[in-house]
RNA sequence: GGGCGAUUGGCUCAGCGGUUAGAGCACCUGCCUUACAAGCAGGGGGUCGGAGGUUCGAAUCCUUCAUCGCCCACCA
């Protein structure tokens, strides 16, 4: 095998640019340039603050993520570059459940442990050695997508100073009264052993059947025996879960329902365990389901958990936390649930007890995160009292001091809040904040900020400390606090005095509830040092679109439909990523993607590659731009876009609408930039044109800028060489350099009037050419015949433009030119463009081209002339749009008569 | 059962009361023009889900229907 030298890539001579070595070349740049870190030599300016949506340690990159880290480093790119001393913290969460999960399954593959075999501490000691390896593997991922964080202050939410937060707040909380412990209905992951929270489950429907339990009546409310009167003598109610019947303290019917209102009161005999339950009369029994009649089980469902207490039924727990019947379930206690179901409805079936049994379709509850049924259950568990919370939180949005974009957001947050239940903190887990709740020996509780050794005294009772509370805290009860326990908090920090409350929280909208209320409640509650106005933890919340597959699914690994956003970082590079997200993703409207969209924004980036390959190896020096030396048309339009661009997309960023700034952003750089400027001043920027240079190197260095929030790498990369090929004093990094002012530069009206008429000519002459096969190069006469005085003179203005672009032999421009015999013709807005070809004319098809177009204005003419002949619109519309109308209608006859005269001659 | 969103060219989406409804992709034609074929130039194609209404004027506002999607809700 002989060695070669490593030829250029096939992409680099073919001009593409190949975004690998440069995105590590920048980040190497940007790292040596002091990295992102906030403060230091900006310390003097205004903040801008975003605290990252902490996600899962255990997490990969999605196109959720990426999609969000794209948004948020927009966000603080644009607003360093606008002179803000930013700060982007970034973290993980420790994320309980989905943690704990990964060790326990990696634990028994490799050594078929379990966590009860290994034991707390050690079991801990496991978690704690996987995250130190892996813990960082997402935010590894985010930076390579470009995102500017301060890594130097990246936290975890269970680093020590979190932690201390969070005990911090369940303290205070505690000595205010608003948590406490109590025996209560949680939905129960039998396989994970834990309660969740009613966030955490979602509902699908299954297949399963309605059975009808029939329950003899053992005596009527006034004592009379079942049957009297022909009153029924069972009551049949319809269940999904017979098993529960074991449960079972009351029948419930509707007070109206006269069926069963015989009934009301009556004592019926629970089969199986001969227990008597009453039957009762409530309202929220809904008649045309199933019989019309509901067994009560408080204890293993929630709508009859309130019915019970309605009706003070007692509740009966007849499951173990594993999901198996307990001792209250007689007979059937010791089976799982699945079994026991089947059990109750034999033994149902053999005492004749069993009526109708239905197939139906109905919702079941999983856990979202072990995908196992929810159950019911009642269980001892800490709760937060959240009504006096949601107060602040919901006069936040009231207030204005917390804005939701999209703005219909703020009304799911408020309903919610509206109806806010109390909140489950406990988890029945090992991965946590264990809950800092000491017991003596009598089980009295008390909150504690430091650890109380076991046997030293209870601080109330005074009795020796004989245990600590098992459970740990869910994992919102830490990100809860995220916005100000990351910068210190309870301690009153420098950190936390700058950079709180933070400016733009960006999210997805499935955790408004989960995360974004609750750390605007955090806020109010903890940050009572500031006034309220600014203990609103976000100014801003912007809730990002889901980003779908192409079939407008949600992407799920259940699916395997995801896509991987460093596959398309490998594939088209982190710009063309992070650029085409932009570009597809409107506000408030949900993505569908598909990985080959991200050509879109390759193609673009790679458009303004090579548009800076061309100018910076063409131009030379490039000059300091003396706006008043930019005399040129083509000059005084460019700036006069550029002005206008600079503005507009200020506007843009300015209120998060990303995808109007990238698309404005792209037009510019694309059509006018690329399409039309550099094309028009090639030959004297390849003379040496330093008028030319100038103000190529000023578009330049602007549009750089503008798009930095957006393709980061490539414009810094092309900013480097810009830097080194310019004689402006340009900032030595793009990244802190200085959002463009716009100076020196004004919108030029006559200017842009000019160009986009001579480019009206140009395309029909271009037209014209093919139309008539006549080679682009070859030089033509060209005569134009313009509506008015004014149109003649700005045509003439862009005459040298027109000539060398256009390839002309000569022009001539007038309302009323001699028109050569023979030539080929053009008609549009207003415009006849005239190509003399010498009688080398297609006519047919010349005449067909014309036809359509005068169609056209025809229809359009006749329909202005029906308005305007319109006593009404002329007599109610504004007075500027009836003028309107009329001197469009003038142009169109105009043009019409100018078509009519080519097709006669 | 409520609430929200969507329905615009073949596809994916902008536009959200006022001239001729736009873009990218796809399509047709001609071009390897020394920045870019991941490109250049030119072109064709939609009456804006249906029906009613408000208005001088509606893709844009209102009502209603249809279809699709999301969220919330204790129909056992």
């Amino acid at each position: 095998m002989s060695t070669t030298q490593p030829p250029a890539t096939a992409g680099e001579m073919a001009g593409r640019y190949e975004p690998a070595a440069v995105e590590s070349e920048m980040r190497a740049l940007w790292e040596a340039a002091g990295g992102f870190t906030a403060g230091g030599t900006r310390a003097g300016r205004p903040t801008f603050t975003i605290m990252i949506p902490p996600p899962n340690v255990t997490g990969v990159l999605h196109m959720g993520h990426a999609l969000n880290g794209t948004m948020q480093d927009i966000v603080a790119r644009h607003r360093r570059l606008c002179g803000f001393d930013v700060l982007w913290l970034p973290g993980t969460d420790h994320a309980g459940i989905a943690t704990q999960a990964v060790v326990e399954k990696k634990l028994y593959a490799e050594r078929k442990l379990t966590r009860q075999q290994l034991g707390r501490e050690a079991f801990l000691a496991e978690i704690w050695a996987w995250k130190e390896k892996h813990g960082n593997y997402i935010l590894e991922q985010l930076a390579r997508l470009g995102a500017s964080c301060d890594w130097s202050r990246t936290k975890f939410t269970m680093d020590p100073a979190l932690s201390r937060a969070v005990r911090e707040a369940f303290v205070r909380l505690w000595e205010k009264g608003l948590i406490y412990r109590g025996a209560r209905l949680v939905n129960w992951d039998c396989l994970l052993q834990t309660a969740v929270s009613d966030d955490e489950i979602e509902y699908v429907p299954r297949k399963g059947r309605l059975w009808q339990l029939r329950y003899p009546v053992l005596r009527l409310a006034g004592g009379g025996a079942p049957g009297s009167g022909g009153t029924p003598t069972h009551i049949v109610v319809a269940t999904t879960r017979p098993e529960t019947m074991l449960g079972d303290t009351g029948v419930a019917v509707h007070p109206d329902d006269a069926r069963w209102r015989a009934l009301i009161g009556a004592t019926v005999r629970l089969p199986l365990l001969d227990r008597e339950i009453p039957v009762v009369a409530d309202e929220g029994v809904e008649p045309k389901f199933g019989t019309g009649a509901v067994k009560v089980t408080p204890g293993h469902d929630p709508a009859d958990y309130e019915r019970g207490a309605r009706h003070r039924l007692p509740i009966v727990n007849i499951l173990a936390k594993d999901g198996t019947l307990n001792e209250n379930a007689g007979p059937f206690a010791g089976l799982p649930r699945e079994k026991a179901r089947e059990a109750v409805v034999k033994a149902l079936d053999e005492q004749g007890l069993l009526g109708k049994v239905e197939e139906i379709e109905h919702n079941v509850s999983m856990s979202d995160r072990s995908k196992s049924p929810i159950e019911p259950l009642i269980s001892e568990q800490w709760f937060v009292k959240m009504q006096p919370l949601a107060v602040p939180a919901i006069e936040a949005v009231r207030s204005g001091s917390l804005r939701f974009k999209p703005e219909r957001w703020a009304r799911v947050y408020l309903d919610w809040l509206d109806h806010v239940r109390d909140w489950c903190i406990s988890r029945q887990l090992w991965w946590g904040h264990r809950i800092p709740v000491w017991y003596d020996e009598d089980g009295v509780g008390v909150a504690s900020r430091e650890d109380l050794p076991l046997g030293s005294p209870h601080p109330k009772t005074g009795k020796p400390i004989v245990r600590q509370d098992e459970d740990v805290l869910d994992t919102w009860a830490s990100s809860w606090l995220w916005p100000f326990a990351t910068l210190g908090w309870p301690d009153d920090t420098p950190d936390l005095r700058r950079y709180y409350p933070t400016q733009f929280l960006s999210t997805a909208s499935e955790i408004i509830y989960l995360w974004v209320a609750r750390m605007v409640m955090a806020g109010h509650e903890f940050m009572q040092q500031l006034p309220p106005e600014r203990r609103t933890p976000f100014a801003t919340c912007f809730i990002n679109t889901t980003v779908l597959d192409a079939q407008g699914r949600r992407m799920s690994k259940s699916l395997g439909n995801g896509i991987d956003p460093l596959e398309l970082v490998a594939q088209y590079g982190a710009d063309a990523t992070r650029f085409s997200l932009v570009m597809l993703t409107k506000e408030g409207q949900d993505t569908r993607f598909a990985a080959e969209k991200t050509e879109l924004g390759r193609n673009f980036v790679n458009k303004l590659w090579n548009a800076s390959r061309f100018v910076l190896s063409r131009a030379g020096r490039l000059p300091v731009l003396d706006p008043a030396r930019a005399t040129a048309l083509e000059d005084r339009w460019i700036l006069s876009r550029l002005a206008a661009t600079i503005e507009a997309a200020g506007e843009a960023y300015g209120h998060y609408d990303f995808n109007d700034a990238a698309n404005l952003l792209y037009r510019f750089t694309w059509n006018d930039v690329c399409d039309w400027y550099v094309e028009a001043v090639k030959p004297r920027l390849l003379a040496g044109d330093e008028v030319a240079a100038a103000v190529l190197g000023r578009v330049m260095a602007d549009l750089l800028a503008l798009l930095h929030p957006f393709t980061p790498f490539v414009t810094e990369a092309v900013w480097q060489r810009l830097r080194a090929a310019s004689d402006a004093p340009l900032e030595g990094v793009l990244a802190w350099a200085r959002w463009p002012d716009g100076a020196g530069l004004r919108r030029d009206e006559r200017a842009e009037a000019d160009l986009a008429r001579a480019q009206a000519v140009l395309t029909s002459v271009r037209k014209l050419r093919q139309q008539n096969d006549v080679p682009d190069r070859k030089p033509v006469r060209v005569t134009v015949a313009l509506p008015d005085d004014a149109a003649v003179a700005g045509l003439q203005r862009a005459q040298d433009l027109l000539v060398r672009l256009g390839a002309l032999a000569s022009l001539t421009a007038a309302r009323n030119p001699t028109r050569p015999a023979g030539a080929a013709a053009d008609v549009s807005e207003g415009i006849e463009v005239l190509l003399d070809l010498e009688g080398l004319v297609d006519r047919a098809a010349q005449k067909a081209d014309l036809q359509r177009t005068l169609d056209k204005v025809t229809k359009q003419a006749d329909s202005i002339t029906a308005k305007l002949s319109d006593e009404s619109f002329t007599s109610r519309a504004p007075a500027p749009i009836v003028a309107r109308e009329r001197a469009r209608l003038e142009e169109l006859r105009a043009e019409q008569q100018r078509i009519e005269g080519l097709l006669a001659s």
